[in-house]
DNA sequence: ACTTGGGTTGCGCATATGAGCAAGTCGACC
DNA sequence: GGTCGACTTGCTCATATGCGCAACCCAAGT
């Protein structure tokens, strides 16, 4: 487009969109044709001298979902823009997440869920009646030591409550510090139970945390920050479900893995439904190496978070 | 319009402008009818969700231009939006300006400009050929006392050479200190040919100054600053070719008035076409006075003063 | 001078869209 | 329970818009 048309194209865009003018009546006060007008309004949205934005907080980026979703092969991709405010952007994901709870089809018979800042906000976001008879189930310890405790418990209640299901606690500690104690506790009945249902759940929905030493788990006091740190110099980039990853979403630790009670990366990897939600730049590494491993089916998250899983090659 | 619809809304603008979706495909993916997607989409419209705007150096607000014309019977208006970078305002505006005169039919036989930093930005911006044969005759004095001299020749001589056409400079100061040398000064056979064709110009080109101490007049030396500063204290707001008006339009000191050399401010308002260029927040109020009292039929400026114009009932 | 080919222009036609309308829905009030 | 009225919904139809094509323009090469 030369100079002259782009100024043209800037005037047609004024009329058609500020003026809301028909190409018609454009070409007649321009001096061009109708067909013209409407070429350089093309040629105006091309070339970007048209901006179309949609504002609002539960507003999603499609284009980006797309491209995630095939790079992925992820079932589904929710991505929303990031707000210009910082820390709202947690909270638009959480949103989101709710939203895709809700509208979830089929309806699961049975969640798991995992705990943490995240899933407590988009428990908070779910609405009463968000579905019927949905029974959530924890898929991975640690209430008991929990600094606020009870707080992992409320995550799951609320999500169970608000659709009207009932809600079954995994009684254990995230991490043991024997393998046997975590053999013993596995082996009683009613955390068994508990494994058992959550091994069977039909959707499972859950966020990630990053390897440093602020990371739930030690401040609950499962590992030292020494401990985070060796696992980083390992290669860790962040835990699912309290076991530790690295850049391939490979465990870091195997015999730290042994004592961790939950279900396990390989039951999740194979989930027909698995449900990541995560926010912030911090977890930009999990984020990769969870969506590149297939641990998720499908990915709520950032626009940020989203560009820079797609950067990569 | 209720929560569900906003969402809905939300979604369809998405599908709309984002993936290029036709509102059938909408309707059929969202599990509407076709006609309350078109519905939902005018409502997001409305309700502001869908922000379209156009991104361009040269663009323009029309729907200002056209308020403004009503609201002050203007021939016509031209306002630039305001940029995030706020010294490019008068750039534009003079951009504009230039775009303007270009455009402008009938092309004048003869064009009266006045001169300043605004006029040599205007006159900066007109292509080579942006006319055929236009004289241009310079409508206010102050050519020898200006600081960097020459400075508005220039202007009158570059906006008459880039459409081929004479220039026809002022020989006089702006301001004579006494009456007598202002009578004999334009009774000067070479002043007297100056303002008769200045009178007969076809079309006007000018801007206006502020009524401070930085006023160019001060600098020049035909005012000091207690002048100008007496002149406020008497209720002037700016200059118009060297005049002093107050926020009515009515020449300010009279005395002072009799003893500037130029166009009459009464020549001016009874013109068939007086193009006022003005741009930033300082020269709001002189703006103001100028439009409202008929100084010009034409206004070009950027959207801040536009606002600025129209706020006041 | 003639040809060739990229790019632009105007147009016919199928499709997408918006306005106006009649029928249907739902809640409030009698 | 019945009736009214505001509001929503799906529709018809006129209009606006985009696509593909043929004609055309113009510049570069033969």
């Amino acid at each position: 487009m030369d100079r002259d048309d782009e100024l043209l194209a800037v005037r047609v865009a004024e009329l058609y969109y500020d003026e809301d003018k028909t190409q018609d009546e454009i070409g007649a006060l321009l001096g061009i044709s109708r067909w013209k007008a409407g070429r350089l309004l093309t040629q105006a949205r091309d070339a970007g001298i048209v901006r179309i934005e949609i504002v609002h907080p539960r507003a999603r980026r499609l284009g980006l979902e797309r491209r995630l979703s095939e790079r992925f092969g992820l079932a589904d991709a929710v991505i929303v823009p990031t707000p210009d405010v910082d820390d709202a952007v947690s909270s638009r994901v959480a949103q989101a997440a709710a939203d895709y709870l809700t509208a979830l089809r089929p309806v699961p018979r049975t969640l798991g869920v995992s705990w943490g800042r995240t899933l407590d906000a988009v428990a908070d976001r779910l609405p009463v009646g968000w579905a019927t008879g949905v029974d959530v189930v924890q898929i991975n310890g640690g209430v008991s030591l929990n600094r606020r405790p009870g707080t992992a418990a409320t995550t799951a209640a609320t999500i169970a409550g608000r659709a009207g299901g009932q809600v079954v606690l995994l009684p254990s500690p995230a991490i043991l510090e024997r393998i046997e104690t975590k053999r013993a506790i596995e082996a009683d009945r009613t955390v068994a139970d508990v494994l058992a249902k959550a091994a069977t759940a039909s959707a499972y929905l859950y966020s990630a945390g990053v390897a440093d030493g602020s990371s739930v788990l030690v401040d609950s006091g499962y590992l030292t920050a020494e401990d985070v740190a060796e696992l980083v110099r390992k290669g860790a980039v962040g835990d699912v479900l309290g076991r530790y990853i690295d850049a391939n979403g490979h465990i870091v630790d195997p015999g730290l893995d042994e004592r961790t009670v939950g279900l396990g990366l390989d039951e999740l990897r194979s989930a027909a439904a698995a449900i990541f939600v995560v926010a912030g730049a911090s977890k930009h590494d999990v984020a990769r190496a969870i969506v590149m491993s297939g641990l998720c089916t499908v990915l709520v998250s950032d626009e940020a978070t989203a560009n820079a899983l797609l950067e990569d090659a």
